[in-house]
Formats: C-alpha cells, sequence, structure tokens
DNA sequence: TCATTAAATTGTT
DNA sequence: AACAATTTAATGA
C-alpha cells in the first residue's frame, strides 16, 4: 500500500517531494500524458483549462495576440517547467497560447487535482508562490527591454528563467539552440551568438552543440542587471547648477565643475 | 565497429 | 541574409 509510484518527471519537478505520501499516491494515478508536436499548440486559446501543464521534454514558447494581429512572444518553458497555474486558480480559459518550439512531452495534471493539492498543501503554495515571483520578475524586467538593458541581460534572463526548474539536475546543463533562445527573447541568432560568447567569455557558461552549460548561476544572475554601455553609466542627473534654477540661500550647494 | 552521408547547429561576414 | 565550418544522427557494410 505504501509503495508510490513515482512519476518519471518527479525527480525534476520542483514540487513533487514537497507532497504527502497520500497526496503523491492520487497525482500518480491521475496524471495523464501527451505528446505535442513541434509549431502546434499546447493547449486552446479560448478554452478552460483543464489541466496543469508540466514540461517532461521539449520546449514552449508563450504568445499573445496583439490588436494589430501579430504574436508577441513573452515568455518560455523548457523541460522541468510547469505553467497554467494562474488560469486553472481563476477557473477561468487560457488566455495565452503555448506553442511548440520542439516536440514536447508532456504531463497533465488535472485540473481538481491541482486544486486539491493548492487547498491543503503548504508547501505545495510555497512553490508556486516561488514560481508565480519568478515570473513576476521576468516581466517586469522585461518592460525595459531595448532601454537600458543590453542584449546579455536578456539573454542572462531567458537562460536563468529556463533552467531554473532543473538547476541542479544534469549540472546545469540546458539543451537549448542558440536560434530557439533567439525566438524567446526577440533577438537575431547572431545577436544571441554575440552574447552568448561574452558569457562565455565571463566564466558563466559553456558553450556546447546544441546547447549550454550553466556554471555559475550567481554570475549568469548578475548579467541581468549589468548595463550595456560602461561608458555611459556614470552620467549624474545634473552635473551643473544653475542661479536661475536653484536660487541661492535655499541650503543647496552646487557641485563644482 | 567503422565509413559515408545527410541534417542540424554554430561561427563569421 | 548568406556562407563555411563543425557536430550530431542515421545508414549500411
Amino acid at each position: 500500500m505504501n509503495d508510490i509510484k513515482t512519476p518519471i518527471w518527479a525527480a525534476r519537478s520542483g514540487w513533487w517531494e514537497r507532497l504527502q505520501p497520500h497526496e503523491k499516491s492520487r497525482v500518480a494515478s491521475e496524471v495523464g500524458y501527451q505528446t505535442v508536436p513541434a509549431g502546434e499548440v499546447l493547449q486552446p486559446l479560448g478554452e478552460p483549462a483543464l489541466h496543469w501543464v508540466g514540461m517532461m521534454s521539449g520546449l514552449a514558447k508563450f504568445t499573445v495576440t496583439t490588436t494589430s494581429g501579430k504574436p508577441l512572444v513573452y515568455s518560455g518553458v523548457g523541460a522541468g517547467g510547469w505553467f497554467g497555474e494562474g488560469t486553472l486558480m481563476r477557473r477561468g480559459v487560457w488566455r495565452y497560447q503555448a506553442v511548440a518550439i520542439r516536440t514536447c512531452e508532456l504531463a497533465l495534471v488535472p485540473r481538481e487535482t491541482f486544486l486539491w493539492l493548492l487547498e491543503r498543501n503548504i508547501l505545495f503554495n510555497h512553490f508556486l508562490l516561488q514560481q508565480l515571483n519568478d515570473r513576476l520578475e521576468l516581466m517586469t524586467l522585461q518592460a525595459l527591454d531595448g532601454q537600458q538593458i543590453g542584449a546579455e541581460s536578456n539573454v542572462a534572463r531567458t537562460l536563468r528563467h529556463l533552467f531554473h526548474p532543473l538547476a541542479g539536475a544534469n549540472g546545469g546543463a540546458l539543451r537549448v539552440t542558440q536560434s530557439e533562445i533567439g525566438q524567446l527573447c526577440r533577438l537575431s541568432r547572431q545577436r544571441v551568438n554575440q552574447a552568448f560568447q561574452r558569457l562565455e567569455a565571463d566564466g558563466v557558461l559553456q558553450l556546447r552543440y546544441g546547447g549550454v552549460e550553466i556554471l555559475d548561476a550567481e554570475r549568469l544572475r548578475a548579467w541581468e542587471f549589468r548595463a550595456p554601455h560602461p561608458k555611459a553609466a556614470a552620467k549624474p542627473i545634473a552635473t551643473r547648477c544653475s542661479p536661475a534654477v536653484v536660487p541661492p540661500g535655499n541650503g543647496y550647494t552646487c557641485a563644482p565643475g
């Protein structure tokens, strides 16, 4: 009775070990599986979300359709990642599309099972909070793209987001081509290649054929906030004070030069 | 197991 | 975008 069948995706799921034994057995007995070929959607837009979706293998991009009709890629998910919890929690319909960049093998946890865990297991809730917080930070930083953020920061952020679920597993090896990274952060493959080489020169990763190996996760994270132009970084807001702007005797002093 | 070929991916311009 | 070089995967002897 106590022999719980451990699904093959459990080790890298990030949340399986947080379940009680009887919770594990329910999930293991109710989880479903599906394979989605490259280029097809993982979940039908506009229809009620029926499952919490886990990526056993493959790579997918999240897109929304803008008013101009063109799909806008805003995030991605790789092997070990799970998505759909937001839509499940509000018991809503899919408002975004997940499109398979490569063939994806999915694990599907039924909605009722997910909501059941959500109501009873505090450790499971902590996992979801951490994941939602990660995604919130990811998108907050995306607002800075093209402004004070360089391509290296963009690539570093996308890499961290993708390999986070399986950090530690595979020693940080991530099977993602440079072209696929380009799709996820809307950069040309060439620019991604350039960014990769700079990151490799800094020692944060090792380039491999068809993937990368993360060597230093902390330094990779530091790249997310590095300014693109070191020269123009140290510019004070005001270098000179004019008497017309700051009248004398108000307590302010003017910095020389 | 090895050699040959095609396909995929990378690095460069 | 185009090109050459490199790596992997597939095939058959």
